[in-house]
DNA sequence: AACGGAATGT
DNA sequence: ACATTCCGTT
């Protein structure tokens, strides 16, 4: 299964909305649906701060929802419940005190996505919260449907919603659902018109480099703070042409957080040379088969990356507009790798067996004990009083258990840090952790070591400080990613866990903590690959000549969309 | 209204 | 994994 290839893009990047048949939407994906479409602007809307959206008629939405899976019996509770589960996830949070209002988080994710955006080494000024909405309305749209309105003018790469995806537009009618005629075929069509017609004339440059192609339906974010319209900047720093981006995910995907500054291995975050180079073979096999500018090329020092080789003799060409991206045939390493590198990591920890709580006390102590060995994340490096006894049983929360969050720790820059107290509101903030390691937990255990006690900082942001910690300024290096020391070997670069002694776990340490087997599982054993590859068959074909082909495809798409219809 | 645990389903 | 369903708590 060489191509499964295993790394290269997480599998939601090919079903940003659509894949016709869809029926495994995401309900984010669905949100994003409607918000984009005017039809249902008194539904749902954006509303407020960049990503902020309200839903207006929750029994609607629901409603919307409840046909799209063919679940009538959906209704908001239900589907608000769905939505709280994006919370520990990050790609939602819940916008305090305005009711039925939600907002994306994006900020964190375009920073995680687009390391090559140099946030400012201009200082840590930039503010992180996202400024207001210039759209001078009240509203704003995500606006550009098409990667190449997306990447027309580097306005546009400020402006908040970065998010464009070919897919969309597929998508469209994939708001109708099987059982209520509501959606229908002229909606379909008129929609489509409408989104014409909403993107208007300025994107000028349509078509001018952006090269369609059908996997161009990934997500994708440009550029990382928007600017008020009437403020222009001065262009970002991107170290990866700005019109050619990596296409990365907005999401926490698998694969989708990391920056290249670390890699994942497997379900544990590397600074091995090795793993980095992985990582960038990864990410350079996808600037070639996206025909991406070779500026987009991530350079670290000390790791050669090799190029893949193209079929096509073709140059790396930037912008170019066709050749399917293909899965290149991946080295024998890389081959070998396919099923370590796909780094992936939930997001939203598997429940630990914990319910077994009433019933079996004895089964309950069982499993404390065997589930923790590494469970103790916080320790920082002085703090942890090791402890000695047992691991206390604490509740295991997910999230706060490091790993998730590591994902952010790419963020390289933001975040409060500097003000803790900023608390989510605007910007970016990750909504603390819904369930951090605050209350409960009353350590039985005599050791009087209460695990979140002891470790003050260890909140679920300070993964920054994580990632701070370990950094190691390339020598002559680029500088441009000060993160990582690329040069630190495995070896001393981890502390090898100490038998016992647990204390003083490195910080990268912390990384490689992983709950379960079933997340080791998930993190290499890339299950869905198979959803992968075969989204990729599907869109990834050859690509036609590009203009057209999408419109073609659309069309396609759309009936597509209609065929399934039926529940 | 909003939250989040738990069980269940696909 | 990602909801859906149900439900007690705030």
């Amino acid at each position: 299964n060489p191509d499964s290839a295993g790394f290269a893009f997480p599998e939601w990047a090919y079903k940003p909305e659509s894949s016709p048949g869809s029926r495994q939407i995401q309900l984010w994906h669905f949100i994003l649906e409607l918000l984009r479409k005017q039809e249902y602007n008194d539904v749902i809307a954006w509303q407020g701060d960049y990503g902020e959206f309200v839903i207006k008629d929750p029994d609607e939405v629901a409603r919307l929802w409840g046909a799209r899976k063919c679940k009538p019996q959906m209704n908001y509770d239900k589907l608000s419940r769905a939505l709280r589960y994006y919370y520990n996830k990050r790609i939602l949070h819940k916008t305090k005190g305005k009711r039925f209002t939600y907002k994306f988080n994006f900020n964190k994710l375009v920073l995680v996505n687009y390391p090559f955006i140099d946030m400012g080494s201009s200082g840590r000024g930039v503010p992180q919260s996202a400024p207001p909405v210039p759209t001078g309305g009240t509203h704003f749209r995500f606006p550009p449907s098409t990667p190449s309105e997306v990447l027309s003018s580097s306005e546009e790469l400020r402006s908040p919603g970065v998010f464009s995806t070919v897919a969309r537009r597929m998508a469209r009618g994939s708001v109708s659902d099987c059982s209520d005629g509501t959606s229908t075929n002229s909606e379909l069509e008129e929609a489509a018109a409408a989104d014409e017609r909403a993107i208007g004339p300025d994107r000028a440059f349509r078509g001018l480099l952006a090269p369609r192609l059908p996997h161009e339906s990934l997500f994708r974010f440009y550029g990382g703070h928007p600017t008020p319209a009437g403020l222009p900047r001065p262009a970002p720093r991107v170290h990866a042409d700005p019109l050619s981006p990596f296409p990365v995910s907005p999401l926490p995907g698998p694969g989708g957080l990391l920056s290249p500054a670390l890699s994942m291995m497997g379900s544990h975050f590397s600074f091995n040379p090795e793993d980095m180079k992985h990582y960038l073979q990864a990410h350079t096999q996808s600037v070639y088969n996206y025909h991406l500018s070779p500026r987009a090329f991530l350079h670290y020092p000390n790791i050669v990356v090799p190029q893949p080789h193209r079929p096509t003799p073709e140059k790396p060409a930037p912008h170019h507009l066709q050749a399917p991206p293909m899965p290149l045939p991946l080295s024998q390493q890389q081959a070998d790798d396919a099923h370590a590198s796909p780094f992936k990591f939930k997001l939203q920890p598997p429940p630990l067996g914990r319910k077994q709580r009433e019933a079996g006390s004895s089964l309950a102590a069982a499993a404390s004990s065997s589930n923790h060995a590494s469970s103790f994340t916080g320790a920082g490096p002085n703090v942890g009083p090791a402890v000695g006894g047992a691991p206390p049983k604490i509740k295991v929360e997910p999230v706060s258990d490091l790993s998730e969050e590591d994902v952010e720790v790419t963020d390289i820059s933001e975040e409060d840090e500097l003000n803790p107290n900023s608390e989510d509101e605007e910007g970016d903030m990750f909504p603390p952790l819904p369930h951090s390691r605050h209350h409960h937990h009353h350590l039985k255990n005599g050791s009087g070591i209460s695990p979140s006690a002891p470790h003050p900082e260890e909140d679920p942001d300070d993964d920054e400080e994580v990632f701070k910690t370990p950094a190691t300024p390339p020598p002559g290096g680029g500088g441009a990613f000060p993160l990582m020391g690329l040069k630190t070997e495995p070896g001393q670069a981890v502390a090898p866990v100490s038998p016992g002694g647990t204390r003083c776990i490195p910080l990268k340490l912390r990384f490689k903590r992983r709950w379960s087997e079933d997340q080791r599982m998930e993190a290499d054993g890339d299950r869905e690959e198979a959803e992968d590859k075969k989204v990729l068959g599907l869109m990834l074909p050859p690509a036609p000549t590009q203009r057209r082909a999408s419109s073609e495809l659309q069309r396609a798409t759309a009936q597509l969309s209609l065929e399934n219809a039926g529940c």
